[in-house]
DNA sequence: TATATTAATGTTATATTATTACACAGTGTT
DNA sequence: AACACTGTGTAATAATATAACATTAATATA
């Protein structure tokens, strides 16, 4: 298992944002979401958006400068995301695969380079945007 | 086979410079380059590099908002592209493997969604910066 | 040829995303 | 106390990307 991070004030604000949020969230539409709250500035959202994401508890979605929360319990994969992306109505969803995880984990290439992390985005139509 | 696409004056001129690159240049990076050549605005840069995206001449690395020529017979996938990044000297290779464009070309999740692209990069350490 | 259509260009301004720099506060260790 | 480490607050600025509008070039088709 993994460590429980104690999130720090600005951190656990953000990231309750985020994590309630049905898609995923840009930081200045986080930073304008939480002014109320007292997070003033771009760059108070911006270290607590890295060390969520340094921990695992949500991951950047690189095609959309954009963060989502992890859901597989927080996050064991942290260096090894993959996301589907819907063109049309930019649903994100995190793609959990044992098959996928273990393919890309043992993927070697022809330098026999061995990578400690990787990030994979698909793109299509989701079931909902397809069929209509 | 694929369409030979002509290129234009603006998208010879910022392909030239990607292509003899021995890394990937960013936007910026272009921009200075080619003034000297006619080309003063970014829009200018970001429309040919759209373009040549967007018939597969170049890809962006999305991790680093860089752009690098595509050396793989000019590109059958550039709906389907994968790179290895160094986390030290960011040196930047496309990968090119039968096996895994295969194995992701068909990769399906749970509701069945079916992608027409995707993009993996791989992160850990080149050959050079592992050994010292 | 004329003319409609599409693709590319040039230019200015602006929006969006992200970092630098510096001062300070809390916590734990030696 | 002195130090290291992490997080915070604030202002300024850098880096990345797009909007809006006018013009020109290339292509199609009538
Ligand atoms: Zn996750
Ligand atoms: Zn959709
Ligand atoms: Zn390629
Ligand atoms: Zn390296």
């Amino acid at each position: 298992m993994h460590k429980e991070h104690i999130l720090t004030k600005n951190q656990q604000i953000i990231f309750d944002l985020i994590d309630k949020s049905p898609e995923p969230l840009k930081a200045y539409s986080i930073l304008f979401n939480v002014q109320k709250r007292g997070i003033k500035a771009p760059l108070q959202v911006y270290r607590a958006l890295d060390k969520l994401v340094e921990i695992g508890k949500i991951h950047k979605i690189e095609s959309r400068n954009a963060f989502i929360a992890c859901h597989n319990s927080s996050c064991q994969v942290a260096k090894a995301t993959a996301f589907s992306i819907c063109e049309i109505c930019e649903k994100v969803t995190e793609i959990s695969s044992a098959g996928l995880s273990k393919y890309l984990a043992n993927f070697k290439d022809k330098d026999g380079m061995k990578y400690s992390k990787y990030n994979l985005e698909f793109f299509g139509l989701c079931k909902k945007c397809n069929t209509r």
